[in-house]
DNA sequence: ACGCTTCCAGTTTTT
DNA sequence: CTGGAAGCGT
């Protein structure tokens, strides 16, 4: 083991090496923190003596605890078996939830956990059931309003009372008690009752309570910035008995206050938590000195902050660029362009980021990119566990593990296709009010119900099936069990009968979330040295996003400033920097949430490490509508003297229409939209070897015939006729294609 | 029961 | 402009 303390700079190490109490870290951006706290975990095991599994360290991503763990295992390697409990707020309630709420709530140890898309249609179920207008209630605004209050500790009663004389909020009331009234009897928890069941099983169980208390003598929390109220507290009540509360943050970087983050938990920690020390990491390793002027430039126009200034010792490195492109799909040639030509002075595709405001704006960058032939990814659009194809075969796992779960019950009743419609569900539905029973229970005994003469057939087929998966279920692995149930339910077959580009793609995604299943179950048996319940497996899936994907592959990256947040890159594109869109027009509202957004222009330019670019356009097309906005105050904020005023002439000179309609090509529509075939590997070399007549899958431009073959080797050219995306000619040797 | 058409609302989203 | 959901017609 090499010595970790030597390698920090004083201020780490005073960090790390910090006696007992409550420890606040303020942490700039690329300062170091998670050696910071890799590096305390490891002093408090090897050199204070504590337990490796009386310390509890809490991330916000799953991404951040895996890498947490990977360095605090390199770290402790050979210090036994036991290991602390690192993981997210939520993955850590779970682990505590499953040892100790049968005791403490009305809960069984397999609860379920609903992800944001169940809690929507629960909360449409509530909405209906009281026969409540949803276009006054929209279930957007009611989950926000739900969401809210579990956050802030509010539960169904204690809202009722808050809200007395407030119409509105009355009514909101009674959805929320209805809509937590059907959790508790699905035995299901959302997101937010995961952290608020934990506190509240803290709170009333004194056993419990203590027996964690006693447990975790050392609470670590990363980014605290981002906790709220609900975390806070159960942080509080953790650390209480042995008050060792040692917290990393950076109040410049708190972007989620509009989910309930609390920017105050940072701002006042020195108050709740007497005898607090301090300390402030501010020398930046990640970026070069023009980069982080111009980020101090712009967050020091923020009042609520600590104060805070950063320094390098690398020097000025290149100055910031800035290109006013003519409107969104010029401005994305522009990032293209760019990409292009310095991938060619040997930078890779995987050091490259490209940064917007809105998951709109994805758009016209990933077309662009796919024109020059770039390799990138999208982040965060639409989540691989939140595709209806991977959905329907968990919800027929989730019912396996629970009958009486409704929500799956009404979700796979009819998928595939069963004839069982609005009609048979809404009598059902009917006796399960009248009778206080599940969905299954009543399905099971439909032939006690005069009303389900009909259908009684098909839904005791259907429960049958389920019976006997969950038989297979007991004695057999989770890989078979997988298996079996795409067997039984003939999904596969079904999709590949459609042979859609649509329905490849879904089974692709039914693939991988096998091959999801096969290495959990790995893992699991290596970790715990027995194979893994279906709860252990449901309960993962649920708690994963796409984040977590670390795809080890070269390609740029595409998402929101938001999505960005803990990575860098050599290269960032911070793209639409317009007023009414960064900063968006709806944070005019309050300087409150002008902070907030210029917050999230902090962390975006503190990504880079060694170029940055900055991008907005003349004109803008939104929704249809096409608008002119003034520059971005941000822009305005960073010093003329750190930007690249050659550039930034030139982009203006540029900018004429002509020169961006020469430039077009944008080709790969479907009624506008870009075609994305998931798990689909295209190879370069295959369109060398096409001829005449072939049908063939292109990455971007879907299925298509091989028209015309001219020229040999790297003059090949081939000609194709998409289906979608219409006539295209390619060089072969540069074209990446499947023969089909 | 299901598929097609029309109408409407539209930030960010670690879990 | 877009995706989703409600509504209508078979």
């Amino acid at each position: 083991m090499d010595n970790y303390i030597e390698k920090l700079n004083e201020q780490q190490k005073k960090a790390v090496l910090a006696e007992d109490g409550p420890i606040l870290i303020l942490a700039g951006a690329g300062s170091g923190k998670t050696s910071v706290l890799t590096s305390r975990i490891a002093y408090l095991v090897r050199e204070k003596g504590v337990y490796s599994s009386s310390i509890l360290a809490i991330t916000f991503t799953n991404k951040a605890a895996k890498e947490m763990k990977a360095r605090v295992e390199k770290l402790l390697d050979d210090m036994g078996i036991y290991f602390p409990w690192i993981g997210t707020f939520h993955s850590m309630c779970v682990k505590m939830l499953r040892m100790s709420c049968e005791v403490a709530l009305n809960y069984t140890s397999s609860f379920v956990i609903y992800d944001s898309d169940d809690q929507k249609i629960l909360i449409k179920d509530c909405i209906k059931e009281l026969n409540i207008n949803d276009k006054m209630y929209p279930p957007r605004m009611i989950s926000h309003h739900i969401s809210s209050a579990k956050n802030e500790l509010i539960s169904p009663k204690e809202f009722e009372g808050k809200y007395k004389d407030d119409f509105q909020m009355e009514t909101i009331s009674t959805i929320y008690s209805l809509y937590q009234k059907k959790l508790v009897s699905n035995n299901a928890m959302d997101f937010d009752d995961l952290i608020f069941n934990t506190v509240k099983m803290l709170e009333t169980n004194k056993e419990v309570r203590e027996f964690f208390q006693n447990k975790f003598r050392h609470v670590l929390i990363d980014e605290y910035q981002d906790t709220n109220t609900a975390q806070y507290k159960l942080a509080e009540i953790i650390a209480k008995k042995n008050n060792n509360i040692f917290v990393v943050g950076d109040d410049d970087q708190s972007i989620y206050g509009w989910r309930g983050a609390n920017i105050q938990n940072i701002l006042n920690f020195e108050y709740d938590f007497k005898g607090c020390e301090v300390i402030k990491l501010e020398q930046n390793y990640r970026s070069t000195s023009n980069i982080l002027n111009a980020a101090n430039h712009v967050i020091k126009n923020n009042t609520n902050r600590k104060g805070k200034e950063l320094w390098t010792d690398k020097g000025d490195g290149n100055k910031i660029k800035f290109y006013k492109a003519y409107n969104g799909p010029n401005e994305a040639l522009f990032v293209a362009a760019e990409i292009k030509k310095q991938v060619e002075n040997n930078i890779d595709y995987d050091e490259i980021a490209v940064l917007y405001r809105t998951n709109a704006q994805s758009r016209d960058i990933e077309i662009a990119l796919a024109n020059k032939d770039i390799p990138f990814r999208v982040y965060g659009s639409l989540s691989f566990y939140s595709r209806k194809e991977v959905k329907d075969v968990l919800a027929y796992l989730k019912l396996i593990l629970n009958h009486n779960d409704d929500l799956q019950f009404k979700r796979i009743i009819n998928e595939p296709k069963r004839g069982i419609g609005k009609t048979t569900l809404q009598k059902i539905e009917q006796i399960v009010i009248d009778e206080g029973l599940s969905f299954y229970e009543v399905a099971k005994n439909a032939k006690d119900y005069y009303i389900l003469h009909s259908p009684k057939e098909k839904l005791m087929s259907f429960v049958n099936m389920i019976e006997k998966l969950t038989t297979f279920s007991m004695n057999n692995t989770l890989e078979e069990l997988y298996e079996e149930v795409l067997n039984v339910t003939k999904i596969m077959e079904i999709y590949k009968k459609e042979g859609t580009i649509e329905s490849r793609s879904r089974i692709e995604n039914i693939k991988e979330l096998k091959s999801a299943v096969v290495s959990f179950e790995e893992d699991f048996i290596e970790e715990n040295g027995q194979g893994p319940k279906l709860e252990n497996f449901i309960a993962s899936c649920t708690l994963a996003t796409d984040q977590d994907n670390t795809k080890e592959q070269k390609q740029v990256t595409i998402m929101t400033l938001h999505a960005a947040k803990g990575l860098e890159f050599k290269m960032v594109f911070i793209t639409g920097m317009e007023e009414g869109l960064f900063p968006s027009m709806q944070s005019y509202e309050s300087e409150t949430k002008l902070e907030e957004e210029r917050r999230l222009c902090y962390v975006g330019i503190t990504r880079a490490k060694e170029m940055l670019y900055l991008l907005n356009t003349k004109e803008r097309t939104i929704y249809g509508k096409t608008q002119s906005y003034p520059d971005s105050r941000f822009l305005q904020e960073i010093p003329e003297q750190l930007m690249d005023n050659n550039i930034k002439r030139k982009a203006f000179a540029n900018n004429s229409f002509a020169a961006y309609k020469g430039n077009t090509g944008i080709s790969i529509k479907r009624g506008g939209k870009a075609i994305e075939i998931a798990g689909f590997k295209a190879v370069k070399g295959e369109a060398l070897d096409v001829i005449k007549g072939d049908r063939v899958l292109h990455k971007k431009f879907g299925e298509g015939t091989i028209k015309k073959v001219t020229g040999k080797g790297d003059e090949q050219v081939i000609e194709v006729d998409f289906d979608m995306a219409g006539f295209k000619r390619l060089m072969a040797s540069y074209t990446k294609l499947k023969k089909l």
